[in-house]
DNA sequence: GCGGCAACTTGACAGCGTTAACTGACCGGT
DNA sequence: ACCGGTCAGTTAACGCTGTCAAGTTGCCGC
């Protein structure tokens, strides 16, 4: 028993003319989840996926021009559950500053939850180059358009100073967040050796910090 | 002329019995100039760095383990600059504030001109697993303790508020240059699709509200 | 001069992403 | 009812990768 083929192989099943996305949805299921168990992408193989599918390799390639697509695709659907999850408190309610406070916070914990595809979506060392036409809607783009808006709100509330610029405000914010994951990332599982302070502690005070730093 | 074999196989020459160490450089050279001219480390080939070097690829295996524990012998090189470069900043005059500002714009300077580097020395994603006896005294962490003792420095000078622990501060600095650099490195070539502020303005902005928010 | 050993080389293995060429099965048209 | 077309795969292979076991070469100390 070298090989598994699951589900469409062994049952000696061929798609019908129609059937081409449902292969195309499951391998995509699989992708996502053999990436979440092996965390990287290297340690996830065509040729693994493919046998979880029950599919030989070659197949995957009717759906997917190459490896890189097939984990941007998954790393999209990643990304929409993260705009998803960051959306309803975009527009929730309260202060804009309340607001700002926990759409920092909801950002850490889904980069914490979502440790083994947090650094593919957002990591500088994305190596497959992301298709111009879906980079249009990026979910990414929306949530920082929206942090933008939110900024401009607090702005004219007089919840934030007003001599940096909406844009400016939002990427320091968007840098902080990001960096505060990849720090406490990084030494997820070696805590004894870099002694720096739990999530707890560190999240609440450089949300603090950052907000004290930009009222006007 | 298939492969170069510049070095050592075209001369005839063959290491002396101590001359083991010099190949070990050499190895260690060359392959710090592919990685910095073809960016990942998946892009610089074992064979590549044996043919580059003049040797064949199970000679580099004499001198390292593996491949992953090869370019960690490389990027801690790059480590000890960083820390030598930062070293300076750290006992250099002025205000402790105003040190920590230095240090901070030093700091994302050294990241965007080494942005090959940067993200294998301190991105989440290093597969290879740092062996604990080189650890101890990482470069990353001395910076890291001076980082702390500096704030610590500036909380006795009365010039940061003293209600947040020296730890946490030093946490908070270090998770918003990180992300502020990982930021500028994530947008560096596609400039027209994000429309982020340039890090003229960015690095300035941060340092303003981040040293605004921890004053007293 | 000779054993020993450091420093390599040769040759190979298993696995990778990817492609070209082939094979069924289903569908619409005549 | 047959029949070409096309969708959805398969088989086989190429060139590449990291890595290892075994063999070879040449210097050093005795």
């Amino acid at each position: 028993m070298t090989s598994r083929a699951k589900t469409r192989r062994a049952t000696g099943h061929r798609a019908r003319k129609g059937e081409g996305p449902l292969l195309k949805e499951e391998i995509l299921d699989t992708t996502e989840k053999l990436l979440l168990r092996h965390g990287t992408i290297d340690a996830v193989s065509i040729r693994a996926i493919a046998d979880a599918v029950g599919v030989t390799p070659p197949a995957i390639y009717m759906h997917f021009a190459d490896k890189d697509l097939l984990f941007y695709a998954v790393c999209r659907r990643g990304f929409d559950t993260f705009a998803n999850q960051l959306g309803p408190v975009l527009a929730s309610g309260g202060r804009p500053i309340e607001r700002i406070r926990r759409l920092g916070e909801e950002y850490v914990r889904f980069g914490m939850e979502n440790w083994q595809q947090y650094p593919i979506l957002f990591g500088v060392h994305k190596d497959f180059t992301i298709p111009a036409d879906e980079l249009a809607d990026d979910p990414g783009l929306r949530i920082l358009a929206g942090l933008v808006a939110l900024v401009e709100e607090a702005q004219a509330a007089g919840e934030i100073r007003s001599d940096i610029s909406a844009p400016l405000v939002a990427g320091i914010l968007w840098a902080s967040v990001h960096g505060m994951v990849e720090l406490l990332l990084g030494r997820k599982d070696k805590p004894e050796i870099v002694r720096i302070p739990p999530a707890e502690e560190l999240v609440p005070a450089m949300h603090d910090v950052l907000l004290a730093g930009l009222k006007p």
